[in-house]
DNA sequence: TTTCCTGCAAAAGCTTTGCAAGTAC
DNA sequence: GTACTTGCAAAGCTTTTGCAGGAAA
């Protein structure tokens, strides 16, 4: 069991029992939820909690670095949005593992997690010195890459 | 000028005044507009145009291949989506270059190219046998890898 | 006790859709 | 002539907001 709290409170957080459900329920799960899954899952927890609470704490989250979130729609291949969902894409995705990791997004717009050292190597294989060039080029400053595979399910997958 | 009636010839899509200026502007640019963007650059070129055509029309040349689409919000930045916007994310861009490319994302949401040239180094350095071992351990066919540089802007940068 | 959070309902914004009229082929 | 497109207005879905009551520190 985390210290939620101290999490809070480091990040100036007020300790809430929504906050903390809904925070441990996004730390709980690698499904990359959207706000109205994890409002079902808090409200099964048997706690009162709002749609707009959830909302509103995951853009706290977010903006505080307790929780990383992912615009919908497969990158753009626009497969997995099956009907007219929402504004014409999905909701977004909230993850609470917020280090820099590589993500795979299936045809179903499910988000995956490329296993931790396949992820290195792929990160670390991203020379600086290119990245250095670009940002010299473009007068940028690069914060993060953000590397995404797309692609399609076809087994199983031996690894998580 | 470019024919691009038989490009939609080659796509099975009727060529109709409307999608003929669309898919001009989009191509004319590199500024990755939005919906609402492109349908203000055709009325002006003086076409009747609605914006639900400039919607349907974006969405065939997204499935058919001849444009791609980016969800809105700087990767999951956060920043750069100003007020309350849209559905809290901003519209979606679209882009006339299919062809795969990496994508630098300012604070202010903007999309720009990265040069060409540096483009293509960054996409070479992904060793293949990384995607390979992945796709075995996952179970998944990756059919693209998306680079995505998230950062700031800090000067005028000397490449478009 | 002061400041922040929650819930509700309403608003906002992007995108899609139903339908009648129009147009490409 | 047939099948697909367009325009319009209305609907749809996700996310935000205003406000009054409640809770954290």
């Amino acid at each position: 069991m985390m210290d939620v709290r101290a999490l809070f409170d480091r990040r100036g957080l007020r300790c809430t029992r929504q906050r903390e459900r809904i925070y441990r329920a996004l730390a709980a799960t690698t499904s990359h939820p959207t706000a109205e899954e994890l409002h079902r899952v808090v409200q099964r927890t048997g706690a009162r909690i709002s749609i707009a609470t959830v909302y509103n704490t995951l853009e706290a989250f977010t903006r505080r670095g307790l929780a990383r979130r992912f615009s919908p729609m497969p990158g753009d291949a626009s497969a997995g949005v099956e009907r007219g969902g929402a504004a014409g894409l999905g909701a977004c995705r909230y993850d609470a593992d917020t280090s820099e990791h590589a993500h795979f997004v299936g045809d179903d717009g499910r988000i995956r997690d490329v296993p931790g050292d396949l992820d290195r190597r792929l990160m670390a294989e991203l020379p600086r010195d290119l990245i250095d060039e670009i940002e010299r080029r473009m007068g940028v400053q690069v914060e993060r890459v953000s590397v995404k595979l797309v692609g399609r399910q076809t087994g199983r997958g031996s690894a998580c």
